[in-house]
DNA sequence: AGCCAGGACACGA
DNA sequence: TCGTGTCATGGC
């Protein structure tokens, strides 16, 4: 656990500082969360319904015009800053040759804890598209479905909150469609029922044990095993879970065992067993790895 | 023009 | 239980 400092300064904004181990671009950008926008140095993302702009300045972090004495909270919350990352990482990098290279290349970057739902609903939208495009079909289906922001009144931006479940179940399935979902818009409103109508508690999972949690999600339409994970890992707590997307096949297969094919069942297996509690943090820094790595990747290093 | 993207699913052998 | 075709969409 890490003190903090909260700073209140002139300008209105609010500095944090004392914690370890962060890097917010890394984070924000990596393709974990899909609503971050870069404008210059600073991020600008929508939590919890909240319009948060930040900018880190070295050991600090600035959170600009505020629009509630809470923000902070949610900050703090989200990237989990009072957490001990560097303790995690120095843990990886001293698990294998491959970690000691993948986590200086992105030092700094967090699992943050996104909200249940978000993620469930950005996930299902992942299947067979890429980072950019999921990006622009979430912040479609929040400007048609969304929210305004609480407290923004339109200063900073014209962007909204992520649809609830309840507004989700009540549109049409073409209506996602609309949103350049494609053929996941099915899954999507499955989803959105399933939760609305309180037979899927999504919060519930987070004290769930995993296995519990994955088979839940799994029951879902559009959710296997790699989409379950990402859920498990990104936003409940469940980070002994290991999503395998393409780009995690090619780095385990090329990093850890030269190349050979691999099923994805060996993969995880593979993963659980050589980082046990961690593997969730291991594959965000293979991930991030793979793709500003893979022509060496592919070439054999 | 074809292949690929943070896959899942139904189908057949 | 294993592979394979299919599913929308857009970027490269």
């Amino acid at each position: 656990m890490i003190r903090l400092d909260v700073t209140p300064r002139g300008d209105g904004c609010i500095a944090i500082s004392g914690y370890d181990s962060f890097d917010l671009h890394d984070t924000c950008q990596c393709g974990q969360a899909f609503r971050w926008v870069r404008r210059g140095e600073v991020e600008e993302g929508i939590v919890a319904g909240r319009l948060l702009r930040l900018e880190q300045r070295g050991p600090e972090l600035i959170l600009h015009a505020p629009t509630g004495r809470d923000d902070v909270d949610v900050v703090v919350s989200y990237f989990r800053l009072s957490q001990s990352h560097s303790a995690i990482e120095d843990e990886l990098e001293a698990l294998d040759d491959v970690m000691a290279k993948a986590v200086p290349a992105s030092r700094g970057l967090r699992l943050v804890a996104q909200e249940p739902w978000e993620c469930l609903i950005s996930y299902i939208l992942s299947a067979n598209n890429s980072v950019q495009q999921i990006s622009r079909v979430v912040e479609k289906m929040c400007d048609i479905f969304g929210a305004p922001l609480a407290g923004d009144g339109g200063r900073y931006t014209a962007r909204r909150g992520f649809p609830s479940p309840a507004v989700l179940a009540a549109s049409e399935e073409c209506d996602i469609r609309g949103c350049k979902a494609g053929f996941r818009a099915r899954g999507v409103c499955e989803a959105a029922w399933r939760v609305a109508s309180g037979e899927l508690d999504l919060e519930a999972l987070r004290s769930a044990p995993v296995e519990e949690a994955r088979t839940s999600l799994i029951g879902l339409h559009g959710v296997g095993n790699k989409i379950a994970d990402c859920v498990l890992v990104f936003s409940l707590d469940k980070f002994e879970a290991f999503p395998v997307d393409v780009w995690i096949e090619r780095a385990v297969r090329h990093l850890y065992f030269g190349g050979a094919p691999m099923t994805h069942a060996r993969i995880r297996e593979f993963a659980a067993e050589h980082y046990g509690a961690l593997a969730g943090y291991a594959q965000e820094y293979l991930f991030n790895y793979a793709r500003t790595h893979i022509p060496e990747v592919l070439r054999g290093r």
